[in-house]
DNA sequence: CTGAAAGCGCTTACAG
DNA sequence: CTGAAAGCGCTTACAG
């Protein structure tokens, strides 16, 4: 391959092996200017055989255009950075995989950092981000919404946006920047409704004592789609003690149950991984899930399938909510904030079967 | 704020809102130089108070160093660049963690790609990364290990690599780079010989159709571990129809059982998912699992307590590998491709009790 | 220890 | 349509 290359282009190939668009250019016998406007297939004013001549060259020479390189002289890099809690967290990973999507279809890649540190570390590494002037930024923003808390954060993404960057969160629609927001008020209100559909007339609320914003989101859907729907709802007392996980679950189920009988016919759970314990804690009552009582979770991130009975739960589209980030982030910038939302789908499986 | 800026700072300030080093180094009343090298922590040639001085003024003035202009004077960028068939997948998931973690902790960003492309796409990918002049590429090698396959794949890689690039698998060990690999033969092995310490003395096996380098680890590894603890092993045949899904396992359970009587008491899988489609076969087929015959899957990556029985399975140490890859990436290349190898760890559930 | 200068690999007006 | 030049924001020998 070497023969190929001209005298000035062989030397250099010497000392760095990276072949760079001066090779290119001098190979193609075109100036730097040229070969840069017939790499980019945007530009107009270039001589269809010029442009032909240099993609050969390019392409014989294994060319790579340094994005680096572009990005210094450009002010952005192709990238897109998103600060995610925990990518381990099947909800994540499916907002981050529809960001990925959506932003290799605009030739751009996604950035990941995990944020799960202490709260204060956050801003540092907004900053980090920063400092790879990526196209947008899109925060995850947090089951637990910690982030909003933090106005030092806030005032490092204003900061940011005043510097021509894109802030964008994907999630709960609670911070001052666009957002693809997760239906999960619509989702639970839809939730509601089907259930009303299949028979369903009185529903226990199982929900975590914390007082976040997806909860929130998901409780006033619920309560508002259970009215519209004329079904009653019976909120049990929320013990300081139920946290977001499957024991969280079994320990509200069966508080609720020793609470003494009532008349609910369907239980719904705040997510998915409560809802687990929730299985578990009728079953160590006496109750089968499904035959003797319904249960519902919430946001179709568990294997539902896998449990037994399978779990009727509701899919909170959420690759296309990340996908939507990346829409946003690319679009321009504009003086109000803008929100998209998707519809929530409900998945109904044997844990709600129609009582008829 | 801006009454704090000099008269140059400030009306750079006007035109790009960012602040550079020049900014920084006017402001400060250095050279640019110094102030480069009073920001960099390793440079040893600048005077204490001066350093002060230029940190003081950078952060007051909410400088970001432009790690794309580092990147284009210093060569590569500081990120790990890693592909990765597909986030979803919590296999995925948790080597992608622990990569973000120890990159981290060195200062580096991850740069996630999606690879689910048709076979050859991939190639495109890489020459994409390339671009980014990432300090090292990482490769998640796919379970089904269909990368190997593509040549031009590895040519593409290893040209990365004669250009002072850094390829790193994280998977199996079947690529001709530096790799961290998963124990999935070690993991095997103890899992054979923890079964025969539960009083196991005949296992079936059942797994993939597919020929893939997971699965052919996986059952060497239980092949070994068999013989050594004098375990006897029932291959079953493999129907051309069985895929690496819970149907997968399904289907291949029942094969098995159809096939007449065994006097196996356990059954391994090749991988968790497909030993949930296993339970539910041995169900349908009136056995109940763990009291009638035990059944173990492999990789422990499905939340194999929310399952019943709770699923006896092996964990791969997947973040630790993860980990180990970035950690592989950033020591210096050596002729000799190395290997870094973790230790799998059994974690025993109901689906394998005591056989007395 | 420090400053001025050259250079990293690109892009983009500017004048042909 | 094209080339030479200036510039993006840094780093790093080089000569003080």
């Amino acid at each position: 391959m070497s023969k190929n290359l001209s005298g000035e282009a062989q030397a250099r190939a010497v000392k760095r092996s990276t072949v760079t668009l001066r090779d290119v250019a001098s190979e193609a016998g075109v100036g730097l200017g040229t070969a840069s406007r017939a790499m980019d297939p945007t530009s107009q004013y270039v001589a269809t055989e010029v442009r032909a001549r240099v993609l050969e060259v390019a392409d014989r020479l294994g060319y790579r255009p340094n994005s680096s390189a572009r990005a210094t002289t450009t002010g952005s890099a192709p990238t897109i950075a998103m600060l995610v809690s925990d990518i381990r967290d099947p909800y994540n990973a499916q907002l981050v995989h529809g960001a990925i999507d959506k932003a290799r279809a605009a030739g751009l890649m996604v950035t990941i950092t995990g944020a799960d540190d202490v709260t204060g570390d956050e801003v540092r590494t907004i900053r980090l981000l920063r400092g790879q002037r990526p196209r947008a930024l899109v925060l995850t923003s947090t089951r637990t919404g910690s982030w909003s808390s933090s106005s030092r954060l806030l005032r490092e993404l204003e900061s940011y946006e005043r510097d021509g960057g894109r802030v964008v969160v994907a999630g709960d629609d609670d911070l001052p920047f666009d957002t693809a927001v997760v239906p999960r008020h619509e989702g639970a209100y839809l939730l509601a409704t089907t259930l009303r559909d299949l028979g369903y007339r009185s529903l226990g609320l199982i929900r975590p004592a914390e007082d976040a914003p997806d909860v929130r989101a998901w409780e006033r859907g619920l309560l508002q789609g259970a009215r519209a729907a004329g079904v009653r709802v019976v909120q049990p007392h929320r013990g300081p003690e139920v946290a977001r996980t499957r024991d969280g679950g079994f320990a509200a189920t069966a508080a609720f149950l020793s609470d003494g009988p009532t008349d609910v016919d369907g239980l719904v759970v705040a997510n998915d991984t409560m809802a687990l314990g929730t299985l578990r804690a009728l079953r160590a009552a006496g109750l089968e899930p499904g035959r003797d009582i319904g249960v519902a979770g919430f946001g179709d991130v568990v294997d539902a399938d896998d449990v037994t009975p399978g779990l009727t739960s509701v899919d909170l589209s959420l690759e296309a909510v990340g996908g939507a980030a990346v829409e946003l982030a690319l679009r321009t910038a504009v003086p109000e904030r803008r929100r998209v939302e998707f519809v929530a789908r409900t998945v109904v499986r044997d844990s709600t079967p129609p009582r008829i």
